[in-house]
DNA sequence: CGCCTTTGACCAGCGC
DNA sequence: GCGCTGGTCAAAGGCG
């Protein structure tokens, strides 16, 4: 190996010296760099890697999104459709209104269309509260059952500005209780500002909104009025950040992943241990020869 | 007191 | 014009 080759020449970088008469002091040292040289190689590796899962974590973020706004579209053309239809139809098929596609792993996805976002969040079957987790203050102002879901449908505008023309919209997804989808409209005219904690829903405790005078700003993101709001590459990284580290957050919440993760991590782990036992006896080899 | 949620009423768009 | 549906308004009440 290559490091076999360096240390190799390292270790003889004083060909004046007797290798037969190296002092305790200098093994000692020689050890200590050696150690040091297989701690610095594993950082690097890691980093390797870490940087290798966040570029496929984009990649399946990237492909995600294509992935739900291709569908959306099927779905919001096949909801036209059916409301043409008469209401026969759909009894006999109730289920024809699930929109399966729906169901997704992920924490929180969002499609980008023109003016509105779709955003996907999965959420706790048993909490009721129509909560999404965006990083703005929302005020709620009206909620209704609509007809394709029995799970009411909550509206919210913006109440960081008060011109703010953002607004959204946030309801169960009729096929899976566990799925938020909200959905966003218009553009904030501020900053991406608020408390770490959504604000933007009805708490089961009520007022769930802290003081407007202690916002904290947070990554934004799920919606593209952020991103609007927003200017230059900043905005950008600060969004791509966000969205790796949602679906690192969605993807290290599925036990099938982290266990396939670990296992690959520690295979390559392993064969690292491996290759560098197999350095060790190298290099163990090579200052027996120097010696 | 200020800001919030709740909720019934109201309005606009659309199809028949 | 009527009915249905989604979206919005605004009064009432709660909470810190």
């Amino acid at each position: 190996m290559e490091e076999d080759s360096n240390l190799t020449i390292d270790l003889n970088s004083n060909p004046d010296q007797n290798p037969n008469e190296i002092s305790g002091g200098e093994l000692k040292s020689l050890l200590k760099y050696n150690q040091d040289y297989e701690l610095v190689e594993e950082l690097c590796r890691v980093k390797s890697e870490n940087k290798r899962l966040t570029n496929l974590l984009t990649i399946v973020s990237t492909n995600l999104c294509e992935f739900k706004q291709m569908q959306y579209e099927e779905e919001e053309l096949s909801r036209k459709r059916k409301r043409k239809a008469d209401d026969i139809y759909n009894n006999q098929n109730p289920q024809n209104n699930s929109p399966d596609h729906i169901v997704c792993s992920g924490d929180l996805t969002n499609v980008i269309r023109s003016n509105t976002s779709i955003v996907y969040v999965r959420i706790d079957p048993s909490d009721f509260s129509l909560v999404v987790k965006d990083g703005y203050q929302w005020r709620k102002y009206g909620q209704k059952v609509t007809r394709d879901n029995p799970s009411p449908r909550a509206y919210y505008k913006c109440s960081f500005a008060p011109a703010c023309p953002a607004k959204k919209k946030v309801q169960r997804s009729v096929d899976d209780p566990s799925l938020l989808v909200a959905t966003y409209e218009g553009q904030h005219h501020h900053h991406c500002r608020s408390a770490p904690a959504d604000t933007s829903a009805a708490s089961p405790s009520g007022r769930g909104a802290p003081s407007p005078g202690r916002p904290t700003p947070v990554p934004c993101g799920a919606s593209d009025e952020c991103s609007k709001s927003q200017s230059g590459s900043d905005q950008s990284n600060e969004i791509h950040q966000f969205l790796v580290e949602k679906m690192a957050s969605s993807l290290t919440r599925n036990h099938s992943f982290t266990t396939a993760l670990a296992a690959a991590i520690t295979g390559r782990i392993f064969d690292e241990v491996i290759s560098s036992k197999s350095s060790d006896i190298n290099i163990s080899n090579s200052r027996g020869f120097s010696m």
